[in-house]
DNA sequence: AATGAATGAGAGTTCATTCAT
DNA sequence: GATGAATGAACTCTCATTCAT
């Protein structure tokens, strides 16, 4: 997972190992707080507490470590998400338990819009992948539990992305720009539209 | 409408209006290709053909050009989509009619995505505001449609977040990332889903 | 003469072509004392009395304005030199003439060897052609002048980078490397020597 | 011979003289290719096959290895031609003999003119002595000559100069920017126009 | 003796903004 | 109002050299 294009400088330390990963660290901050083109290198070293020139020793550029980034906090995501969804006993409710996880991992790594956002300028590829990948992952799953009659039969492209799109949304505004409320009240009622649709419910 | 900060430099003459459109126009071109740091004050002075220092007669800086922009576009999009909905006999077949009509303007004006996103971190304060007050508009809409029974009792904000997070992310990915397909396909799939939700549909 | 890749940047008012000509002297300078690598932009325009941004309203950079340099150089010696063999009333003449000129414009302008031998790295199409296009002047000049029976008979392509190798060499050792000796007393022994050549002469 | 800067850092161990010459035989390429200044340590050490570090323990700086180097050259050049006029049965002879040689080498070691070149600002000292030793070499060798009666009598250091620049840019023509061609061609036409001159020839 | 991580001064280049014409 | 030259702070990246292991 995420082997694509491997810096060509490999720390072949543990002390270098230690700095490098001190950078990126320091990098998800920096990216975070003022985006690409606000961030400097030198701001990066500065937090990572490395002479500037030590960042050319693990990355070729800001463009690279920024990719690294990208791709990390990428597979950061579905790592948190993805078991809760798998850990459900049917995929409704494995919808459910994903959107909570993923608004509890945003509200823990606010930077995380801020990063996959600029990718669309820095990494248009990654920004993409990102996305179609997250959908495609989507619509395998709701194909599966259509079969199994656990959802709609005709489930498709459209719906996957929909779905991606609100939970995006919902992890915006409820989890980056407000940390009050309990996550599980803004699932609930996401799953309860999701589930049964705008229309007119009985009773 | 988005009284904020308004320029201090208004036009005085018609060839003075003329070169403030020219300017407004070619913004829109270089920051929809380069994004906001990438563009250059010089590089919408030369598509505008303009002087550069012509740039300062009508604004007062770069950023703040960008902030005239994102307002524009902001309520470009509002009178695209709104009209649309009004016309529709109810506000379920309004939803179907919006976010056809969405889609159709973004295929049209692919750097609005690119310049609403750049507006995260250039212009916080439009870019919530942007997104607030559309969903803001959702959730008054679905509440008087609730009241006429055309949509469940319980419509609420995260609803409304929820439908908006869904119309971008189609719009990205069927307008923007895609020319392919009839738009009304699209949106025909997004309302039926919108409409009776993702469980098992009887008959 | 010269016209070869002209800079994108030409100067449009008065003012600006007296920038440009001052950065130009000031790199002549620079370049001449430390050597293309050595030199530095912040160097040249603080000679030239600019800002450091000034220069990249003219030049493109460091390595073109070299360029300009080298181009403007050989251009220059060729002014010098080519009248005074033309002057003379045959070719054994003129090639004391075309001596004495070209070792007193190299005294006036010591710069010229290290130009042109940097040009070697930074340009070398610059380099050969300002060799070759100098040799093969010669070489013309000389079938002539052996078609009038005013040289042998038999010269050739390896005649006339022997004589320009020669040249360079005196230019370089009575030019730039002393001041001291008349410049027509090392001419005239050159000459001597080129005339009858290094066999035993009679009486 | 060249007692000037010794190297303070001389290696103890047979295994240390043969990482000192894998250096030296690096730095010629290096320099070879890129001239002083493009040349970098780390390329210089990554041609040698040794670690960055390990430079500074038989070179003190990267002026250092470039001044041995361009002694060692001096030193190559007048191994490889001196012996070749020696063997000549006079000193007319010889010059040719020497030229060809000296065309020869070159052809085997096209970096020559390169680092030679950049001494003119690396290492003035050298440059100039490597030069001023050759032409003081070929006085020497000519006065003599004209003592025994081999070549004119009034020969001068105007004519020793002439001639290494004669030598010199034979070398660089079609030696360095040409491999086609016989070496003794070449040398042997311009023996003719060095031995009778360029004056009309009898018969 | 060998290694490679760390350092930081210094280079080239960009560009928002000002201002004289 | 329009023009484009001038400014200089800020930024990314390089690399000779040092030093702990």
């Amino acid at each position: 997972m995420s082997a694509q294009t491997e810096s060509a400088r490999k720390p072949r330390t543990s002390r270098g190992e230690r700095t490098r990963r001190a950078l990126l660290n320091a990098a998800a901050e920096e990216f975070g707080e003022k985006g690409f083109q606000g961030a400097s290198v030198s701001g990066i070293t500065a937090r990572a507490g490395t002479a500037l020139g030590s960042f050319y020793t693990y990355f070729e550029s800001k463009d690279e470590i920024f990719r690294a980034l990208v791709r990390d906090m990428s597979a950061q995501v579905r790592g948190a998400v993805g078991p809760a969804i798998l850990a459900a006993p049917d995929r409704l409710a494995g919808e459910l338990a994903g959107l909570t996880a993923f608004i509890g991992f945003v509200r823990a790594h606010k930077e995380l819009y801020r990063i996959i956002d600029e990718a669309e300028f820095v990494d248009p590829e990654s920004y993409r992948e990102h996305y179609r990948s997250t959908a495609e992952g989507y619509l395998t799953s709701l194909r599966s539990a259509a079969e199994r009659g656990e959802v709609r039969a005709d489930v498709d492209e459209v719906h996957a992305w929909a779905i991606v799109g609100m939970n995006v949304f919902l992890g915006l505004r409820y989890g980056v720009w407000s940390d009050e409320g309990d996550t599980s009240d803004v699932s609930a009622s996401a799953f309860e539209l999701l589930k049964n649709g705008l229309k007119p419910q009985d009773s």
